[in-house]
DNA sequence: TTATTATTTCAACGCCTGTAGAGTTCTGAG
DNA sequence: CTCAGAACTCTACAGGCGTTGAAATAATAA
């Protein structure tokens, strides 16, 4: 069994076949973690050569990075969390964490995973956290132990996802989002504004 | 360079060996996943051939499980947190598991990484996480929903060591326990007897 | 139309992996 | 004292990996 097309270029938007290279990229490594999503599977995913993968891309390194540009902006989460008073400010954090990244296949999760075994994808998810949970809405919570106590919320949202969507907790994986965004938001609420 | 002892069997007691390739095999594994964690270096770092860490637990995943023996007994969690009254569940709760499992190379922390990318780590944790939070004393905390209720307790433990000894969120890797503790043992006293 | 460049496949490289089998030395039972 | 078996190393294989360079084709600019 030969590849699918013949050698050279193809007519067409090469930008499309740059987009399914991304695609399998993201479902690959969110589903086997970086060193199990190997190449030679992605681009097999994309219907490609292994070496275009490379030639777009540079190295599997820079094609993961590539794959996991952030899915909303900083400035999308500040104004979608901290833009308001502080009463409801635990619900729509946990509202819109959940709801934006606890789906199969979200970057995040891939992320996640990959954090367990690629230093370069921890410090991607760290920075990720920073930017949008530490971010200058934070400076809107009370007390000089802010950054701590938003850990305590991150923490808990990342316990969420792991045990919803790679360990499979039963009780996580198959429970309504709501049911679990309702017992956290009180829980993030009472970190962030008040004494713990 | 070649190897360390001759070839044959060495003098004294194998059991030597044998626990110092489980060692090793635990720190490998803590450190650098399931994947990344080769037999090679396992031997290594046990001052051994790959061949024998073969003739000894037969493959790779073998050794991995062996390696991960519950670090205590399901009947030590029973008696340690469930056998007192219901008022202070939350705290001997976060206190007993986050002081045995949130140190650097605690097989917890290697199953939490190994999950990651291992199916077969995944069910080994699966497993620890129902024998022993929700083994049969969780029958004490009332509500048919105690489950769910005790895998909110479990997400965000997972979330703690995840964010303190793997992805390394600062404010939780560089806090003192007890103040990680504290937070968490009104969260989790919350989430098991209170309205949610 | 022609020349250049970007896109794509092919074939292969060197490396590392888990594992198997054969050979060597020690231990312990009879 | 003998000898079967356990412990241990050496060598090697087969397969998969990321990556590279050359060749082929299409798009595009002159």
């Amino acid at each position: 069994m030969s590849s699918e097309h013949p050698i050279g270029r193809r007519p067409g938007d090469p930008e499309v076949t740059r987009a399914a290279v991304l695609d399998a990229a993201r479902s690959m490594f969110a589903e086997h973690g970086f060193e199990k999503a190997t190449i030679r599977a992605i681009a097999a995913e994309a219907s490609v050569d292994p070496a275009l993968v490379l030639h777009y891309f540079g190295s599997k390194d820079k094609l993961f990075v590539s794959a996991h540009q952030l899915p909303f902006s900083p400035e999308d989460v500040e104004s979608a969390i901290f833009d308001s008073d502080l009463d409801g400010l635990g619900e729509r954090i946990a509202r819109f964490y959940l709801s934006a990244l606890a789906v199969p296949g979200s970057p995040a999760v891939s992320l996640l995973r990959a954090t367990a075994t690629h230093e370069e994808a921890a410090e991607m998810l760290r920075t990720f956290i920073d930017l949008t949970l530490m971010g200058p809405g934070l400076e809107t919570v009370p007390g000089p132990d802010r950054r701590f106590r938003m850990s305590l919320v991150a923490s808990h949202l990342l316990g969420v996802l792991f045990g919803r969507l790679i360990l499979g907790i039963p009780e996580l994986a198959e429970s309504d989002l709501e049911d679990i965004i309702r017992p956290l938001a009180t829980t993030f609420q009472r970190y962030l504004t008040d004494q713990i």
